[in-house]
DNA sequence: TCCATAGTTCGAATATAATCGAACTATGGA
DNA sequence: TCCATAGTTCGATTATATTCGAACTATGGA
């Protein structure tokens, strides 16, 4: 059951946390991923975008460290690295999460 | 005196915030800014770069609303707009702040 | 073994951004 | 009025992102 690669958290840079979530798209699938609090598969979203478009921007979550994702059988299931963030940078994805939740 | 026009903060979009900060030079910027704690001019960071250059991200800066530019005879007096970014989107800019200063 | 499901990768088109020199604007001082 | 200074705007080039269909991979179930 190969898994996919992500980065530890001193790989994690400051400026792919803000370009990740300066995207409309990307910052909807963090808000559902924190408001959910589980692990959610790329189907679950449904944003009216195609897969490959879908897969584009988990891709670039992954990369900057935001998103975990565990292959589970078929499915790929995805998580917020909050506490890993949180511990690297403190209080960045919480401030901007209670920000997505106001508005 | 003609000045220039800044977004109210109501008008102040979280993307536009993350994307300002995404880009290494802008984040350099505000990192001085708030070290400084006052007005700078465009022409005190000394970024190795060329004035059209810096005009450039200074325009991002400005309409993400995240820099205001004062016009005081020859100088564009520049400052962070920490106390409306905080009204509107609390803890985002100071954690970014943070996260700077420890790097 | 065959098929459906879930998601990735590829490739090409389009859009957006970064970069920087050159020309421009506005102000203040000589 | 002339000039220097500070910064913007313009225009062209190059680099990077977004988008999405089509082809591909991996897994589990019939």
């Amino acid at each position: 059951m190969r898994q996919i690669k992500h980065p530890s958290i001193d790989q994690i840079e400051l400026t792919d946390i803000m370009y990740a979530l300066s995207d409309p798209t990307r910052l909807e699938i963090v808000a559902r991923l924190a408001n959910a609090g589980r692990k959610m598969t790329c189907g679950e979203f449904d944003l009216n975008r195609p897969k490959s478009s879908m897969s584009h921007h988990f891709k670039i979550l992954r990369a900057a460290g935001l998103v975990e994702t565990l292959i589970e059988g078929t499915e790929h299931m995805n998580a917020l690295r909050v506490n890993e963030i949180e511990q690297k940078f403190p209080g960045v994805l919480q401030s901007v999460l209670q920000a997505l939740h106001r508005s």
